[in-house]
DNA sequence: CTGAAAGCGCTAACAA
DNA sequence: TTGTTAGCGCTTTCAG
């Protein structure tokens, strides 16, 4: 039962236990080229017995290397989404050499006031989730300023910018896909906010998968819906009292699909067995609640790592490559979540 | 529009600037005594128009006092608790001059993996929220390490160990107290998973208040539940199906709580105008239902704040008095967030 | 009250 | 393949 020591060990130590220089001990640990086999092995060795862990202050002031980047967030942001970012972007920052900072933007600022904040916080790159990343005035100024923008699920994407999200229209399509493969002809569909460009993908998706099957998507089984509970009550009640109701419903989030829930359960409907409701984003009410969701997982902590690694090989190319701006997007594969709301049509 | 500069200003900079020298400079910007107000002003100037932002990693690494603070979480902390917990320890780390790291302890691992794992990160303390803070065995062991254990709203607290937390007995009774306030005398509670001692504060508090109130309670009127939403289902089911069915109902969290609503709803029950429901801890759910829930909220991210700042103090005392172990237990205030889910009891 | 010198732990750049 | 020299930006001595 080792105590604490007062002082952790150094590369010092490292070196002096290894019989090396402390240069040398210092490629060794970063795995760096021209080091001896051997002297490699004595200074793995020497790290192991003396538990050392680099210092990381001292890495950063020595190498200049230190960045920093602001992931930047909104009241808008959800304390579930904003965790799931920040367990991301912690993981990924210290590895990548760049240090984390989280800022908060005032609720109501103007986007000068949001890019005078960071701009005096001296971040080289911000990661923008959604909302802000579709704040264009925002985004261009601080691209003006000449700080770098990674944003996060954003609306449009396209190679003029860094971007990371997912294939809304595609997760949609095979979410559709799997009530087709179950044996559902009649889908209803619960809209979200018109304002998000998410929600017009993602119907994009479930048209597409419908007339693929060949499906006739009616109107009326199409609900209008703008991602509240509230909006899914009423998108539900319209599909439930449809003259020949639908056999499944495909709502654009997990909220709306709990509301499609409640309705459901008010009329005396067995959720899966005389419907399915499958949801969007697979957030926790997903299984909170009963029966659980099946619905879509979004890989947001992914999202954020990869936020991260994106702007550090921005950095790196442009300090190296001089202007050369390898604009990227990133796109993640989500994940469909099979619970318990869904099943096999009921024989009519 | 000025351009990032390539170079961020250092000290050198402001006390150029300023004409004193970076010593000077130094203990200005940190605001230590000794300094002329003359010298004190010129600096504060020369850091307002130079924009300067004290470097991180060379105050670290000069001072020495850096040191290194985990946040260890399970995987059974939601994300949206830790996402809380992450803004107000990443809020308040800078300013302690403590570097925050993030680990995560594998599922099903002993302790003295875990114990391990920390030690390998060489952190001088841990904050520890729920469930991790009541394992006893893990804590012990990382005392044994000498390595200081802050624990976030544990099961139970003492002067023996440093914690942070909310008066759980004390909410109840205010929530209560509410209820009662309104004109509710029939109050039904859902107990919480009778594993966390939580459940059981709260039912004091609750009980305490009715007593106070003369009013006698129930046993039928005490249902049994566990924090999830099925098991609300089955608690509502029991208290709105009582010959005299309560007027109102206090459920230990906001998942049952929607549990009941939701059951309410299935009985053609007006939520609040039959009834009032009252959740507890103000997660996202409570406002993302229908109506919106009363109900009490944690400081959450106030309590990871005050748990880096006893770290902090503990730190501080220890290099300076000693052995003196100035240990704290802090009691955050909580708050009634009042929504639509509770009013005055209708007329019978 | 102020400043000069030294060094925190580490890694560029150079030399050997 | 290695070691040496310098210095990152800041703060701690300790002397003015």
């Amino acid at each position: 039962m080792q105590r604490n020591d007062r002082k952790p060990p150094t590369i010092k130590d490292v070196a002096a236990h290894a019989g090396v220089s402390v240069m040398t001990a210092s490629r060794a640990i970063n795995g760096r080229a021209l080091v001896s086999p051997s002297a490699r092995q004595a200074v793995a060795q020497a790290v192991e017995a003396l538990g050392y862990v680099p210092n990381a202050s001292a890495r950063a002031l020595a190498g200049g290397a230190d960045r920093r980047v602001a992931l930047l967030y909104s009241n808008s942001t959800t304390s579930a989404y904003l965790g799931e970012l920040l367990l991301g972007a912690l993981a990924e920052a210290p590895q990548r050499h760049l240090h984390l900072v989280v800022e908060q933007c005032a609720p109501g600022a103007f986007a000068q006031e949001i890019v005078d904040q960071v701009a005096q916080a001296h971040v080289a790159g911000v990661i923008l989730p959604p909302p802000l990343c579709d704040w264009s005035d925002l985004v261009d100024r601080l691209s003006d300023r000449d700080i770098a923008v990674v944003a996060i699920a954003p609306d449009r994407d396209g190679p003029d910018r860094l971007s990371v999200g997912t294939d809304d229209r595609h997760a949609a399509y095979d979410l559709a896909r799997h009530l087709i493969d179950l044996g559902h002809r009649r889908i209803g569909f619960i809209q979200g906010n018109p304002r998000h460009r998410a929600s017009a993908r993602r119907l994009q998706g479930f048209r597409d998968c419908l007339g693929d099957h060949g499906i006739v998507v009616e109107d009326d089984l199409i609900a209008p819906g703008d991602f509240s509970f509230r909006s899914g009550l009423d998108a539900a009640e319209q599909l439930l009292g449809h003259a020949t109701p639908p056999t499944a419903i495909f709502a654009c989030n997990d909220d709306m699909a709990a509301a499609a829930i409640t309705v459901a359960h008010q009329r005396k409907m067995n959720v899966p067995g005389d419907i399915s409701i499958c949801g969007f984003d697979d957030t926790p009410l997903a299984s909170a609640i009963w029966p659980a969701l099946t619905t879509i997982r979004q890989p947001i902590r992914d999202m954020s790592r990869e936020a991260i690694a994106l702007l550090s090989m921005h950095f790196r190319s442009r300090d190296e490559g001089g202007d050369d701006d390898s604009l990227a997007t990133i796109r993640l594969d989500y994940q469909l979540i099979r619970r318990q709301s869904d099943a096999v049509p009921a024989r009519h």
